[in-house]
DNA sequence: TGTACATCAGTGAACGCGCGTTCACTGATGTAC
DNA sequence: TGTACATCAGTGAACGCGCGTTCACTGATGTAC
């Protein structure tokens, strides 16, 4: 064969790489299938050896972005939940959500897609509060609704800080996304 | 002329309450110029003859579901923060997002919109804030900033409880937004 | 009072464009003999 | 060793479709005389 074994895996991954960072900057129906290829290197039409569909590309690009989600990594390496909220609500993920949050990203628009892509959605909020839960202060009680809240507030906070033409307004948001989710989580 | 005076007004008002239906209900790219006039009992050419562009309807979308807002409804009426917390929270409110908050429903949306679109957005935010920062309990201390930290538990809640595949992790999304924001409230 | 014309909200065909998807093809390399 | 053929990742033209927008037109009514 003229090329290396694992060569048309490897393609497939940096089509779903390049996926995941464009739907998180652009919305799902703010990129096309051309696009993506074209920024991966390819043409269009090679796409559908890859995938099935487009839909097939998102669920794909789903599990990319919680597989290498800078949530689990900080969680891997030992970090507090202090952490993990401090990293959320940082200005910069504010700023680049291409490499952040794909559920903050892709809520509301996810929402609006078949059951089998909101599924892979759910599964990927599931492991995400299971990572905040494990790390609320030991005494704490209602876990699971508490992480829940806090997510709520670290994805509310970080959603309307990005939308805000106001650039303080922005900032304080942020702040209060902090200073709201540390209060939750009783820090 | 063949219509009374303040038809052309009148139906130009059809048309965005319309529009900030639909947007609402199936997001902006969701729905078409064409769509949102024939759900007016309207064809699509009279458009032009009363909106520059379909970003002008945004705008005009985005200013009537802030002032029809059922959140400043409650508030004229003397509702507490209470109230509005709890109106924000319900199934109902999950499950119909048409005539509920247009925030939680564009956020993500308008933020890939010209800075026009997202100053009306920014006006609607800040009135919304001020609502609940007005109801916060007396005592209180940094009551802007504490308004922000609800009012993103209650849009993060919200939005995700809509996309959520799982009805029962949905609904607990709902109690959790509730109980965390009555907290952050100290209610 | 009756006729000709002006007005203008609304109509519907047409436009250029970008999208997701399909498909016949290419061309570099591996395999068979 | 050399030639003919098979493989298959990737190419690029083409498709049908829906979108936002434009524009010449319609037709009911008001106004001028």
């Amino acid at each position: 064969m003229r090329y290396e074994k694992g060569h048309k895996e490897a393609t497939r991954q940096r089509i779903v790489e390049t996926a995941a960072a464009e739907f998180r900057r652009n919305g799902i129906e703010g990129i096309g299938v051309a696009d993506i290829m074209a920024r991966t290197g390819l043409t269009h039409g090679g796409f559908y050896s890859h995938f099935k569909s487009k839909e097939d590309l998102i669920q794909a690009a789903l599990e990319e972005a919680s597989r290498k989600s800078r949530m689990r990594k900080i969680a891997d390496e030992g970090g507090s939940l202090e952490d993990l909220i401090r990293w959320y609500m940082r200005p910069e993920h504010r700023d680049v959500p291409e490499r952040g949050c794909a559920i903050a990203a892709l809520v509301t628009e996810i929402g609006r897609h078949p059951l089998a892509t909101r599924k892979h959605f759910t599964a990927s909020v599931e492991r995400l509060l299971t990572l905040m839960e494990e790390r609320l202060p030991a005494g704490k009680r209602n876990r699971r609704k508490t992480a829940m809240g806090i997510f709520a507030t670290l994805l509310g906070a970080l959603q309307l800080a990005r939308t805000v033409s106001d650039k303080e307004l922005s900032d304080h948001l942020i702040e209060a996304g902090i200073a709201s989710a540390l209060n939750l989580a009783n820090l």
